[in-house]
DNA sequence: GGAAACCCGTTGGTGTCACCCATGTTTTTT
DNA sequence: AAAAAACATGGGTGACACCAACGGGTTTCC
């Protein structure tokens, strides 16, 4: 009947549902890309993040990210166990963990950030630069929780 | 130490982060108001489709909406549950199920409509109706799943 | 200086969404 | 007539977001 499958519809041109669609596709294409390394796209998020914060704490990792507590937990046990970080006891309180990057996990880094640059130029390919970064400037005003 | 809980972040530059960020905040605002009806996001979105395709396939709802056949038969399940739509066998296609909104459904999908509508008005709040058009149009051209 | 309030990491859990494989029935294709 | 495809439904998994509680540590505030 129809050569195009896409009835179209109200709900498809809601922000929400666009959003959704959008970040499932971009998650899609990152974690397929960072399964080579073994890794998902929290754990190269964090990895991230400690190698630009220095030693950090895993709450502020979590408040950096928006990753809740619990998770964090986690993804830093997985990076732990995987010799990309360090977790030591902070001696100047004794309630936090110093989260810190190491040798490997800064070799690691710079390869999934190889595979996460790609990904998001997939994500992109059908938009010009000044498109792109358009987009980044206006969802990075909607982002934020806070009002 | 530092007023500023955000520092500057790779990650945070990367539209596949943006876009789980803001789908995720998008998805709470729309999800909490859909629950005064009862209703999750896809429950609205499958509602809205019905009424707009008329009798229609599971098969082609999915494929209209993006979901899972086997998803969507909990979906269906639920709003037939409700009274919000009919579940009848195609006569013309003995394979299909002809899908169709009730009034109840109707008059719930009115309901949810504003509710979502609002939802994404305070989403996009901090853009201009302008600067929402063009979101709208980025969006669109990078969630289709084709090239 | 002591109590109250708060912060940190951890463990326990839930809910939503995306996705996969398999199967029986019914069409369509060859 | 046989093979291939489509449909609805069942089974299951993984990734994220989020919440409640708790013990140990630190700060705040009387």
């Amino acid at each position: 009947m129809s050569d195009l499958p896409y009835a179209p519809s109200r709900i498809r041109a809601l922000p929400s549902w666009l959003l959704g669609r959008a970040a499932a596709r971009g998650h899609r294409l990152v974690a397929d890309a960072l399964a080579a390394e073994g890794m998902r796209m929290m754990h190269h998020a964090v990895l991230s993040a400690v190698a630009e914060l220095g030693p950090v704490s895993q709450a502020e990792l979590g408040r950096t990210l928006g990753i809740d507590p619990k998770d964090m937990v986690a993804l830093v046990n997985d990076l732990q166990r995987d010799g990309l970080v360090t977790r030591t006891p902070d001696p100047g309180d004794r309630r936090k963990n110093a989260v810190q990057i190491s040798a490997d996990g800064r070799r690691r880094l710079r390869r999934t950030q190889r595979l996460g640059d790609r990904a998001n130029a997939e994500l992109t390919a059908a938009l010009t630069p000044a498109e792109r970064e358009q987009l980044i400037a206006l969802l990075t005003r909607i982002a934020l929780p806070e009002e």
